[in-house]
DNA sequence: CCAAACTACTTAACATGTTATGCTTATGCG
DNA sequence: CGCATAAGCATAACATGTTAAGTAGTTTGG
C-alpha cells in the first residue's frame, strides 16, 4: 500500500478514506452499513472515515426517510472531482502490481485470499 | 487473525505481543531492529509493544555494552511460562487453518504474498 | 397494542500502523 | 583528533483496528 499512500498524500487522502470515496462512487448513493460490507471496514472505523469525508466536503449524509436508522452516503461534486483526479493514476498502479507480480499469480493470489477470508475456523 | 486472539485473550496477550514473544523465543537474545524485521512490525509500534511486555514483566531490556544504542531483548521466565502454556494451542490454529485451507492452498498462498512482499513497485 | 428484542449507527477506550522528529551513541574521514 | 553523518531507539501526532457499551428507531410476539 506504501504507492498508494504516497500517491493520495497530494490531496490528503488515506487508503481507507480512497477506497470508501470508491465504494461510493461505484454503488451510487449507499447506507454505512453496506460500503464497511464492501470496503471490509468495521463500524466503528467506517463512522470516523466517514465523519472525516464529510469534513472534506468529499461526502453528504442524509438521514434514510423509509427507515431513519438508516444513512444515504453520497458523494459531492467535490468527491467526485478528487476521484476523477486520481482515479486514473491509482488504476495503473494496480495494473502496474498485476504486470510485476504476472496476471496468473495476482489473481491467484486474489482467490487464495478470498478462500482464506470465507473460512470459518 | 480473530481466533488467534480470542485464544490469546485469555492472558491479556494481543496478537502483536504474542508475535514479538515468539520471535524472542525463538531467536533468544535479540535486539529490536531485528526484532521488528522478523515480525514484520515498524519501530516506533514495535517500541510500544516491547513497552507492554515489559510491564506484564514477560521480557527484560538491557543495554548492549559493545554498542550502547542497541537494547537486547531477552525472555523472563514468566514469559517463558507464556509461551509454554499457549504454543499447543497456537500450532494446533496453524494446522487447523492449514486443512481448511488445504496444505497446497495453504503454501501457495505464502509463497505469493512473499513475492508480494518482495515486489518493488 | 405494547414491551422486549433487534437493527443501524455512534462513542469510548485501548492497541497498532504510519510518518516525522528528536536523542544518544558510533563511525568515517579529512 | 574533531566534526559531519549515520545508526538505533524513543516520542509525538494522527488514522485505523477492535471490542464493548450506548442511543435511537423498528419490528415482533403475546
Amino acid at each position: 500500500m506504501g504507492p498508494v499512500r504516497q500517491l493520495l498524500s497530494g490531496v490528503d487522502l488515506t487508503e481507507q478514506q480512497w477506497r470508501v470515496l470508491r465504494v461510493v462512487q461505484e454503488s451510487g448513493p449507499i447506507d454505512p452499513t453496506q460500503i464497511a460490507d464492501q470496503a471490509c471496514l468495521l463500524l466503528p472505523s467506517l463512522t470516523r472515515i466517514l465523519q472525516k469525508l464529510e469534513e472534506k466536503g468529499f461526502i453528504d449524509r442524509a438521514r434514510d426517510e423509509t427507515d431513519r436508522r438508516r444513512q444515504v452516503v453520497t458523494l459531492t461534486a467535490t468527491g467526485m472531482e478528487v476521484i476523477e483526479q486520481n482515479i486514473d493514476a491509482s488504476l495503473a498502479l494496480i495494473e502496474r502490481t498485476r504486470e510485476k507480480m504476472g496476471a496468473e499469480d495476482y489473481e491467484a493470489l486474489l482467490d487464495l485470499l478470498r478462500k482464506l477470508n470465507g473460512l470459518e475456523l
